[in-house]
RNA sequence: GGCCCCAUCGUCUAGCCUGGUCCAGGACGCCAGGUUCUCAUCCUGGAAACCGGGGUUCGAAUCCCCGUGGGGUCACCA
């Protein structure tokens, strides 16, 4: 693609492909050369690598020995000439290199900490080093803000800045983020939850056909395996569990919404200003941060991801914001992520139902779980024990009976709405004495198998007024066999 | 191990630069009540932290030093 030229002054934005950058780099290192700030070096990695092995045994710190330099300069250039395999290093002054980082503030080095590092390999490509000082360069890039973890290589490029005559950008070195062990968020996490719940399950074989035993039975007994991604969310399916979430693909397929996840991520390592009552500000659109990010709010420390609290963050945005915007978010979310809601539900019966979750989920995943009852059919709801035995059969059977009166008169009940639906079990529930709890629970054990849906008048109008007798019938029928 | 970075409630953080207004504020979580047709919300209240030790100062969470702890990084990878 085409960058686009943002900021001003007249730039050199791409090519893009270092392949095709070769030539600024070669004539960049040339000069270098020429101007004795860069030599070739004739070491072979194993050599290299000798010396780094006896280093580590002396328990010292390994730094190229200049072992090139002791070749004459001339032989140098006709080996180079003669076609032998070389890098280029660049020969690193002996003074120390401080680095004024926008949030860090002054890091600097020893003179002789920076060793003469390769920025030419012996395939004639740069290394990251060369090209990333080269590209900002040319690119005119002003702001470097990484992780910290790069904070080692910035003396390296301070260095190879000051050795090609290029400024230096603004550096901001981010805090790290880490996952609630205090370790680095890595997919290996999401093997982890899952050969810990097959373990658990007690699988000896793989309860998924994509998996075939002998890669099951390697998997689970090393936990440096890893499965390709769909093959572990299968499984994770077959063992009943979520997998932790650790990539942004991750947070949306589970139904973290987009503006949300990036408000989070804020959070992490920056704090906005204080609002008008002295209170934090910690949830906010995106143009808000667009206009009060500000490099000197970045705290130096890391931080660990705090699931619950995206989860928070997200149930606010999800119960707070319009239900028409919720209902059209909702349904691009499913058609991507769960397309048997799309599939299985009318546009009315997913706006009523949307209307009805909304103020009840914390992500859009769970939205949708909450409709999964009006996905299935009559035969196949599995009735909860539990909730049978607490809403229908406790007290001599006093929910079957409210169930039965209940049947009796929704047959004849005809102003199928669910604000109708929902006044008709009030008046039920009052009349009868049960109240609407009385009401409702028995009908969500018939509806769904278990004591929990959306509210009652959504719930059976979204049915139909023929399922729901259905429904109460096979409730019936299952009370009556079980007493 | 060398080098570099960091250190406030369980977690994310405000405060630190420009010492006193901080017996340290907010948020998530947690605990206890309350509201609610279920779940989830929602409301009210509560417990909860300046890593340790030395300085400097009338006074230190705030400045300095040491210790301890945590993290990062040590490639012809990016």
């Amino acid at each position: 693609w085409e960058g686009e030229v943002i900021g001003s002054g007249a730039r050199d934005v791409g090519p893009y492909r270092q392949s095709e950058r070769i030539g600024v780099y070669n004539e960049l290192i040339e000069r270098l050369i020429e101007e004795e700030k860069a030599y070739y070096a004739f070491d072979t990695p194993e050599e290299l690598d000798a010396k780094r092995q006896a280093a580590i045994a002396a328990k010292q710190t390994y730094k190229y020995d200049r072992a090139a330099l002791e070749i004459p300069a001339e032989q140098r250039a006709v080996r180079v000439a003669n076609g032998d395999e070389h890098v280029v290093r660049l020969m690193v002054p002996a003074e120390s290199i401080t680095v004024d980082d926008a949030v860090l503030g002054e890091v600097t080095v020893a003179a002789g900490e920076v060793d003469d590092f390769i920025i030419r390999k012996k395939d004639g490509m740069p290394t990251y080093h060369l090209a990333c000082v080269v590209d900002d360069e040319r690119m005119g890039v002003t702001h470097v803000l990484r992780g910290q973890e790069h904070l080692n290589n910035t003396p390296r490029h301070v260095a190879l800045q000051k050795a090609l005559g290029f400024g230096t950008p603004v550096y901001a070195h981010m805090p790290l983020i880490f996952n609630e062990a205090g370790a680095k968020m890595s997919k290996r996490e999401r093997d982890g939850a899952a050969r810990k719940a097959a373990k658990d399950a007690g699988a000896t074989s793989s309860p998924v056909e994509s998996i075939t035993h002998p890669r099951f039975s390697e998997w689970i007994g090393d936990k440096k395996q890893q499965l390709e991604p769909d093959q572990l969310e299968a499984l994770a399916e077959a063992l009943g569990i979520d997998l932790p979430e650790v990539s942004v693909g991750d947070f949306r397929a589970a139904g973290y919404l987009p503006e949300v996840i990036c408000n989070f991520i804020a959070l992490l390592g920056f704090s906005p200003s204080k609002d008008d009552a002295g209170n934090d500000r910690e949830k906010f659109e995106m143009d808000f941060l667009a206009n009060d990010f500000a490099l000197e709010r970045i705290g130096k420390t890391n931080a660990r991801f705090d699931r619950k609290k995206l989860l928070n963050f997200n149930m606010e945005a999800i119960t707070t914001m319009d239900a028409g915007v919720f209902l059209k978010k909702f349904e691009d979310w499913a058609s991507h992520y769960a397309p048997r809601v799309m599939d299985g539900l009318g546009a009315e019966q997913r706006e009523v139902l949307m209307g009805a979750v909304q103020g009840q989920s914390k992500t859009l995943a769970e939205a949708a779980d909450r409709c999964a009852f009006a996905l299935m059919d009559v035969d196949s709801i599995e009735y909860d024990q539990k909730a049978v035995k607490k809403w229908l059969l406790k007290g001599e059977g006093k929910g079957v009976t409210t169930l039965a009166a209940l049947r009796d008169e929704l047959a004849g009940f005809d102003d199928w709405q669910p604000e109708a639906i929902h006044s008709f079990g009030e008046a039920f529930g009052e009349r009868t004495g049960v109240g609407m709890g009385g009401v409702a629970q028995p009908l969500r054990v018939a509806m769904t198998g278990t004591a929990v849906s959306p509210g009652l008048g959504e719930t059976l109008w979204v049915l139909g007024k023929d399922e729901v007798l259905r429904r109460i019938d096979r409730c019936l029928a299952e009370c009556s066999q079980t007493t």
